[in-house]
DNA sequence: ATGAAAGCGCTAACAG
DNA sequence: CTGTTAGCGCTTTCAT
């Protein structure tokens, strides 16, 4: 921080009033006359004057800045949900401070230290995939600061949230992929401690089941990421598994088992359909393109920030919790759709 | 700011001692009794204390916090730098404020005075397509406000930079086209006022030239992203201009060139090459796969961040400012390579 | 070894 | 209409 920094003092040193008034000029308070409001605006331009946020909020008790915990920035459908944050935050003049968990549970609990200790008047999260133990959580809501989970959700805990209807989405898809002609589908699923990855596979079964079709436990196989689907296709094909379809529980997870069936020559979707979930940049310039869900980022964090800002400001925030479920849709490209044969 | 958090003059009343003991002990400071630092750390534990940093800021005159300016978080190229300043900053103890100018001008000089106004200790900056004028950032250096531009930089500004070897890469990205037997070559350029737009273009004039190949005006277009490259390569093939590569100044536009040629059947590379720049998530997944230039995101953003710490910890910050050239390499995949005919 | 007091920049209740 | 004062949470001289 500069000592450079004009400061309420030095006008009102160099005006021969009060810092008071000058105060009270600054934010046209109507005791202050014409002319004294004039001269402080005026030599407060001039000086380029910056009111201190840091003076303010410790004097409010209120810092206008949002805490906001993030497993990765660098996937597109986190980056969009911190755009949406951003932009809401900073029409209600609010800060952001981002922290990544980089999916660990321990840097995910210093986060919300961080967040803590800088007094930040809520908390946005998604929590990491290692995290199975939600003290730190609890922490926050001693404190009395604002909680708002978006996407990966702390099950049990009682807060506003908000998610896309991941179970009917999963179910969606796969119905999709079912009425395209798949009667064998495999499903590439995210860790089961997380809800979404709970929620993804139940849809995946569901749908399944509905249309009188095998489940097997060996087609549900755990791998959302590029190398794992890599790894659980070459499995496949060498096991020679007979399938007609993979839903898998993200893009990159799609991809990664998309490419490797057409290295070894399988044709998507012909031989095996490919369906994702997320919807990333991704999706549309693959060759076939992919079929995936839509879920909506930057939607997300706007209006995660919403319900976050709408509790900040409320008088008594001791009003009922929101579960906000954001509908996803299913954008179906080529990976999914079969040639008539 | 909640008001359930615990000051230091909760544990002071609770144990009937003096604020100023209990920060002591809080310290280790060596003058205070074992005795009383046991309590007093003891009781701190219990409470579950945080030190509140903002009256720490206000006090000491440093924040412990670094800005961050950047166009847009959702590119893969963005989110990897802030990826890197994170961690970087993370280890220091310090946090970190995320503005996005959304490529505007107008945000850009609100984001300065954000930045200002929270007293950060430093800025990273990456300037916006829009921005042609600079007062902004003097405004940051009157307050003596250490800043590092990192990619994206204002040309004649003195300060810390980290950048790309742009020119060179352009120009090897060219070369490497050329030695495939491209003789006429195009350019999807980007905003000339960018210092990044004017060099990637002048690379691949060298490159041209030293090579003994023709260069046209008209072979030099403004498109940078994925629209605009659709459009001027709809506008190649209608005018029939006869070329065989195209250099585009980013990945995004790489790929929007790709795929608009092969929707009208024209086969990449054997009959136009395409080369991006900056190797984002999106390269390797195209077919063919996109040669494009590693921009090293992720270095990017700690090495500007080590830069910054370094001068907003040093005793006396008057030292020559760095510019830091990170060299790029070229990642050569299938989509300028063509096969022999 | 501990406490009292001042001050970081700002606001607001209270007093004229 | 303006000034005085106290205090947000913490550190740091200066006393004791």
């Amino acid at each position: 921080m500069s000592s450079g920094l004009i400061t309420i003092k030095d006008i009102a040193r160099e005006l021969r009033i009060s810092p008071s008034t000058v105060s009270r000029a600054l934010k046209n308070h109507p005791d202050i006359s014409e002319e004294t409001k004039i001269a402080v605006n005026e030599l407060a331009r001039k000086l380029n004057y910056q009111p201190n946020a840091v003076a303010l909020s410790l004097k409010q008790r209120r810092s206008n800045t949002i805490g906001v915990i993030i497993p990765e920035i660098v996937h597109y459908f986190f980056s969009s949900v911190i755009s949406g944050i951003e932009d809401v935050a900073y029409d209600a003049g609010f800060n952001v401070i981002i922290c990544q968990s980089n999916e660990k549970y321990d840097r995910e609990v210093v986060n919300t230290r961080t967040l803590l200790a800088n007094r930040v008047d809520g908390i946005l999260v998604s929590i990491s995939k290692e995290t199975q133990q939600f003290d730190h959580f609890y922490k926050i809501r001693e404190n009395e600061v604002p909680v708002v989970f978006y996407d990966r959700v702390v099950p049990g805990f009682e807060a506003d949230q908000v998610i896309v209807d991941d179970f009917d989405a999963a179910y969606r898809a796969t119905r999709h992929m079912i009425e395209g002609g798949c009667k064998k589908i495999v499903h590439f699923a995210g860790p089961q401690n997380l809800l979404i990855g709970q929620l993804r596979k139940e849809g995946y079964l569901k749908a399944l089941r509905e249309a009188g079709l095998e489940t097997r436990n060996e087609w549900i196989m755990e791998a959302d990421n590029f190398e794992k689907a890599r790894l659980a296709v070459l499995n496949i094909l060498d096991e020679k598994v007979n399938i007609d379809g993979i839903f898998a529980v993200n893009d990159t997870t799609a991809i990664g088992a998309m490419h490797t069936l057409q290295k070894r020559g399988v044709k998507v979707p012909n031989q095996i359909a490919v369906v994702g979930f997320s919807d990333g940049r991704l999706s549309g310039i693959t060759d076939p393109a992919l079929t995936s869900v839509d879920q909506h980022g930057y939607e997300m964090g706007t209006v995660a920030t919403e319900i976050l800002l709408k509790r900040i400001l409320a008088e008594n925030k001791n009003y009922p919790f929101e579960t906000r479920v954001l509908n996803a849709n299913l954008v179906i490209r080529g990976s999914s759709v079969k040639e008539i044969s």
